[in-house]
RNA sequence: GCCCGGGUGGCGGAAUGGCAGACGCUGAGGACUUAAAAUCCUCCGGGGAUUUUUCCUCAUGUGGGUUCGACUCCCACCCCGGGCACCA
């Protein structure tokens, strides 16, 4: 799942890549075994670390409170009376995982003493509250030169501090440390036996490997990412279909019966085991091995099960043989664009992976990754509070579209932010979208009959008065631009604020009666109408019959511009004299250089800020910009 | 501590190295109305000059740099948000 990460790249946004990155933990280090002096049936004691190079400094070996081995070591230690009890409050205390980094480091010496393998030297064997059952062995050693966190315990309770690595200027003095020295790119081994002038990089691989050649390490890599227990105690999700006998143990539930359906009324009582253990007829039946009587698995899968592959059925919803084809889940898969919210971000979309990877090994599926590119969307929110599935809606869906109206409500999610970004909802800002919405439809209210009486829809250009001229430009200008914020950018906003400059401009050219044919008002608002459909389906559907279409919108194609319309008649452009905008000129489309700057220079601003100077440099962007820089 | 984002008017935001502030909200003034709602029009970053017109100047977190030209690219710093976190 880390590899197959860069097959993302590109495809992904580098931060949830990052952040499933820093889940699944990888980290490479070397195991060892420090044999247990004197307490017969007690150890060896393994830890992880990923400076093996630094095990010379070892001054101590530290348990995790829940680690198996302490109740062993303390039976009949000489300290074992004071011991026990600081044992018994340290695993009692629950330690949340906010407070870990901050909670003061506390620990107990078990009175018992560990072999350093490598130089035969008794350390202490303490437990510590800081060290993590669940991380690595659950045993460390620690070494407080180099290590921050050892540094603390050991300087807390006393313990020796042993330089191992001195870095390649200066000189590190150990009972002055206040900072551990941790820098494993550079410095060089000392006190370290035969390793004495290694730098750590060199020590490293050295070190692992002589523990591997005599037998009590070797190099490995561990992983933060833990287990998923995929069973819960709930009603809703999919039974695990698995029956228990008391003859034949756990036997699967054979193919002929699956699924296994939830029973229809359960007794949900919020006590005890699951409910479906609550629930007779569910839970007995017989076993398919002996026929005997037996019970079935009370437990239901994690909606993350289902979650993690709902999207294979989508590709052939209606077969009632098979989940799926295979051959048409080959076709689709994998999916092109998957969106959702950063919420989402490590556990849907890291079980929705791990889940294809089990789903290719079993050959259900040819492909490696489920999703090809990801789009995380912002979220919703009302004072800080994100509007979610677990959360609740923040704002009232019904009650806005009592109010406003759906589409309203979509106009105005798309614009007010751009789709990556979070949006603080705003009652206020809403009300502008509702009057845009108003206009437009009052605009096109206003010209539906005309536009019904059009027989031929063809508009000659040619014959275009300059009012019809302008508005035709307007609208293919337009076309043009939102087809590209839709298609290549997903900027839904500037979309949006288009189409409302768009309908601005429509709005300045009204009446439209004087000097705009019936067929040049059906072209641009039909227009309008379209590109305003994917964000307002329910108004531009109406709008669209308004002007006597008897077929739905919703099939109506997306439409093309029309180059020649959209094209300018002339072009203003910016004259900088050194990098300041000095004048404009109006221009035809595609003037050459010299012809702009003879223009330019007329100006009478731009005269005046050359005064006599020398035109040194001219830079010129064909329609875009002038630039006359001076000394 | 490590790793990512992001700082633009009163607010949401626009500007893919080329006129900073599009579009919208709020606010102010006006029109229509007996009145209100709705609608329509005008203005709305700071400072300065100016008689209207208009012009100059500063300004995209701060300071440098690259460039004819920087919100945009590079370096350093500050602040905010997010992810992971005694991970050995």
């Amino acid at each position: 799942m880390l590899d197959d990460l860069k097959q993302l790249e590109g495809g992904w946004p580098e931060r949830v890549i990052l952040m499933q990155q820093n889940w699944i933990g990888k980290s490479e280090g070397a195991k060892v075994r420090f044999a247990v002096a004197g307490a017969a049936g007690a150890g060896p004691i393994e830890i992880f670390t990923t400076r093996i190079d630094t095990i010379y400094g070892a001054t101590a070996i530290i348990l995790a409170p829940a680690h198996p081995l302490v109740t062993k070591l303390l039976e009949g230690s000489p300290t074992r009376a004071e011991t026990e009890p600081k044992l018994a409050k340290m695993r009692q205390t629950s330690v949340k995982t906010e407070d870990l980094a901050t909670m003061e480091k506390e620990g107990f010496f078990t009175g018992r003493y560990a072999i350093n393998p490598f130089n035969d030297e008794k350390i202490p064997i303490w437990v510590g509250n800081f060290v993590l059952m669940e991380y690595g062995t659950g045993a460390i050693m620690a070494v407080p030169a180099h290590d921050q966190r050892d540094l603390e315990f050991c300087q807390k309770y006393k313990l020796p501090v042993r330089v191992v690595v001195q870095p390649l200027e200066g000189e590190l003095a150990p009972d002055a440390m206040d900072t551990a020295f941790d820098e494993h790119m550079q410095g060089k081994l000392v006190n370290s036996g035969p390793f004495n002038g290694l730098s750590p990089i060199e020590a490293i691989p050295k070190m692992a490997a002589f523990a591997e050649q005599k037998g009590f390490g070797k190099a490995e890599t561990i992983y933060r990412l833990r287990d998923w227990g995929i069973s819960r105690q709930r009603y809703w999700g999919t039974p695990i279909p698995v029956i228990y006998c008391p003859k034949d143990g756990m036997v699967p539930v054979s193919d002929k019966d699956l699924p296994v359906l939830l029973p229809p009324n359960p007794r949900l009582t919020g006590e005890g085991e699951s409910p479906l253990a609550g629930t007779p007829e569910f839970v007995n039946t017989t076993c398919p091995k002996c026929g005997g009587p037996a019970r079935r698995e009370t437990d239901t899968m994690d909606t993350f099960v289902d979650s993690s592959w709902y999207f294979y059925r989508y590709c052939d919803p209606r077969n009632d043989k098979v989940p799926y084809d295979s051959a048409k889940v080959a076709y689709w898969f994998p999916i092109d664009q998957y969106i959702g919210g950063i919420t989402h971000a490590i556990l849907h979309l890291l079980y929705s992976r791990f889940w294809c990877k089990v789903m290719r090994d079993l050959g259900l599926v040819k492909h490696d990754e489920p999703i090809a590119r990801l789009f995380t969307q912002g979220m919703v929110q009302k004072g800080g509070v994100a509007m979610s599935k677990s959360r609740g809606n923040v704002v009232g869906a019904e009650e806005m579209a009592q109010k406003y109206g759906a589409d309203t409500g979509r106009l105005y999610t798309l614009f007010a932010a751009p789709p990556e970004k979070d949006l603080e909802w705003s009652e206020e800002s809403i009300e502008g979208s509702w009057r845009f919405l108003n206009r437009v439809y009052r605009l096109i209210e206003r010209h539906a009959n005309a536009v019904l009486a059009v027989k031929d829809g063809k508009v000659d250009a040619a014959a275009a008065s300059l009012k019809e001229r302008t508005l035709l430009r307007k609208v293919h200008q337009t076309l043009r631009r939102v087809t590209s914020d839709f298609e290549t950018r997903w900027h839904f906003n500037s979309a949006i604020a288009l189409i409302m400059e768009l309908t601005n401009d429509i709005y300045a050219q009204e009446p439209l009666e004087q000097g705009v044919r019936p067929e040049v008002r059906k072209e641009v608002l039909e227009l309008l109408t379209l590109m305003l459909a994917p964000m307002t389906p329910h108004l531009a559907e109406e709008l669209w019959e308004m002007m006597g279409h008897t077929e739905g919108l919703w099939k109506a194609r997306w439409p093309s511009f029309n180059q020649k319309l959209a094209r300018e008649d002339e072009v203003e452009i910016p004259v900088q004299v050194n990098g300041r905008v000095r004048g404009k000129v109006k221009v035809p489309p595609g003037s050459t250089e010299p012809e702009v700057v003879r223009v330019a220079l007329l100006l009478p601003a731009v005269a005046q800020h050359i005064n006599g100077k020398r035109v040194v440099r001219q830079i010129y962007v064909p329609d875009k910009m002038l630039n006359l820089v001076v000394a």
